[in-house]
DNA sequence: ACAGTAAATTAGAACGTTTTATTGGTCGCC
DNA sequence: GGCGACCAATAAAACGTTCTAATTTACTGT
């Protein structure tokens, strides 16, 4: 004989969902007033309160929150969408960000899109369709046609994390990209490094282009000026950062220290380094932007600018519910951009040159 | 002037959502009409057919799921919860499972508990308030008394992965671990290795224990008994695998190999190899159950038994909607158990003896 | 041509909430 | 003591669907 489902009666004779009527029923008074009482929408008297109460007690109610969102037009659930929720930084995130929405009462739906843009949309219409309330998205595309796409699909308020999108209507947490770039400059030339080597992402990614560029000035500001030869642009794909590796170790005077402006840019260089026999921090420095997750039992550990994760996550979800609770009102106020500080993190992949 | 938002006029004065009623006006039918067209529910005449879908084109109609989740007392949700998101083997299940669920038009809750059996119950409850149709999740607890508390708290249909939880009411997809196990110990001895440490997790917990019962007899096979001195059981922590490392490779006479049960202990492994100034292979053997994600830019790449990890997503989707799309009917059935290979892939941390 | 039946269509109830408008009751005030 | 003004409580409508039961239309067989 086998097992029998405890389920198996979910529709059938056994037990069924109490509802407000069976409440309203078991105190004695309208299904209004248990509206009332549970909500705090109007003013009940105290004993009629303490009869509803009891009374939601002993028949075990809980509100269906399917009927509620029906009536309301609103959910409480939110959606997160990233490229790819198996990358350490995505996977961070969604932890976090649902440990903040659950303890506000929050659900939230995931989709992961493998960075397709297309798919992306795709997934924005599905959660649409689902009715969830608001959105936390790090896109996948990029640009400002993209940005109108994202704007025209979107029916509800939305953080865009990591990715700064120009002009459009959606609250932004993102990274100090300038700071951290400065954090990461100084670090270097305090250590004496001179020829300093950047492998940055996609020219056209905000992330990839402020970090280039935050380091640029730093590194100028020293004896001489920065080596624009020591930098490789537009190498988004883990190849072409191993790629370049092997050609920036090759030169008759190869860097001292290189920066890589994302993970995807330090797998690359790691995997250049060991193709070639060589090894950080013994043939070269090597200090990562976003660096968090190479630091397991990494060897060496990777010397890197780690963003505070659950910090985003925090600061998006308020930043989003604040949105959704104000209704209307919160919908009026003008999109803001919130910068978070990375905390450069020493370990063990940089030392002095020569 | 701050940017305006383009939802501002989402509640409004603006564009309101097209309810079926819009349709039915517009196409000059009943509701009824339009909803056996859309769902194929009772038959409806061709001609009428191609006015609705006509209307419904004109009006930009599409279906409130919310208002059908109510009436239908069910809804395209399901619920995906983890011990832990970050965890590779948690992230690539939420991303196969993600799309597995998308593709058959489901949308996916995602709750992540940090393996605190308490949490995971508050987590399933919240789901249950969600109208989550279905679940699947990794169980973070243990043993009889927990399953019991499970099958008390759901209340639809669910998959659980990875454990197998005894006389539960759920359908299953785990890993073959009595295959791994023999195709682990044929490695190994056929390297030549017979002096052999096994570093196992907690007692009790499913995946341990089979994982270690299936090693006992193919290793016993071998010309000597296994030697029960180099099994460490009941190590689930990092930092006890760490420990246990440090003894086994000060024994007069050291294992030649280790085999770690699950990627926890690989990682303490790993640490107490590093303190101890050991390396694998040189020093010793490594082979690792559930080991894919050290094969990144690993040194060195770690020789294990990877799961198929979309494979069981898919599994355990089609399973769960397989019941859910049957019904009443699908709940009858009486609950799945599959079992699914893992491949062992020889990377580099493991040579002969000697 | 007419009853009888099958097929196509529809009106209306139901799902479980929230909310608007209404009732009934208590009080103060002249 | 009667009249409006407030307060607590309620009945009923609404949200956007699906589905049952009733109605209309079309068609068949004699």
């Amino acid at each position: 004989m086998p097992a029998r489902l405890f389920y198996e009666n979910g529709d059938g004779a056994g037990r069924t969902m109490a509802t407000i009527k069976d409440v309203a029923k078991a105190a004695g008074v309208s299904v209004t007033t248990v509206s009332a009482t549970i909500n705090d929408s109007a003013p009940v008297s105290a004993s009629l309160r303490a009869r509803v109460n009891a009374a939601i007690a002993a028949v075990g109610y809980v509100p269906n929150p399917v009927a509620r969102n029906l009536r309301l037009g609103r959910s409480r659930q939110v959606g997160l969408i990233v490229p790819d929720i198996s990358a350490p930084y995505a996977a961070g995130l969604a932890r976090s960000m649902q440990m903040a929405l659950s303890d506000k009462g929050y659900a939230m739906f995931l989709a992961s899109n493998g960075g397709d843009p297309a798919r992306e949309l795709a997934d924005i219409a599905r959660m649409n369709d689902h009715q969830a309330a608001g959105l936390v998205m790090v896109p996948a595309g990029l640009g400002a046609r993209y940005a109108v796409r994202l704007a025209e699909t979107i029916e509800c308020p939305s953080v865009i994390i990591d990715r700064v999108i120009e002009g459009a209507p959606f609250d932004c947490v993102a990274d100090d990209n300038a700071l951290g770039a400065r954090l990461i400059a100084r670090h270097l030339l305090q250590l004496g490094h001179r020829d300093i080597a950047v492998i940055a992402g996609r020219t056209g990614d905000s992330v990839s282009d402020e970090r280039l560029e935050g380091l640029r000035a730093p590194l100028s500001d020293a004896e001489r000026p920065i080596l624009e030869a020591l930098i490789c642009r537009d190498h988004p794909r883990e190849d072409q950062a191993l790629r370049a590796t092997q050609d920036l170790m090759s030169r008759r005077e190869p860097p001292t220290a290189i920066v890589t402006i994302d993970t995807v840019q330090t797998r690359g260089v790691l995997q250049g380094l060991k193709s070639m026999g060589l090894k950080a921090p013994d043939d070269v420095s090597l200090i990562s932007f976003d660096g968090l997750h190479f630091s397991a039992g990494f060897d060496p550990e990777i010397t890197s600018l780690d963003q505070d994760i659950p910090a985003i996550a925090e600061a998006a979800a308020e930043m989003l519910i604040g949105r959704l609770e104000a209704g209307a009102a919160g919908r009026e106020k003008p999109p803001r951009l919130l910068r978070l500080p990375s905390r450069l993190i020493v370990r063990a992949s940089c030392r002095r040159p020569g």
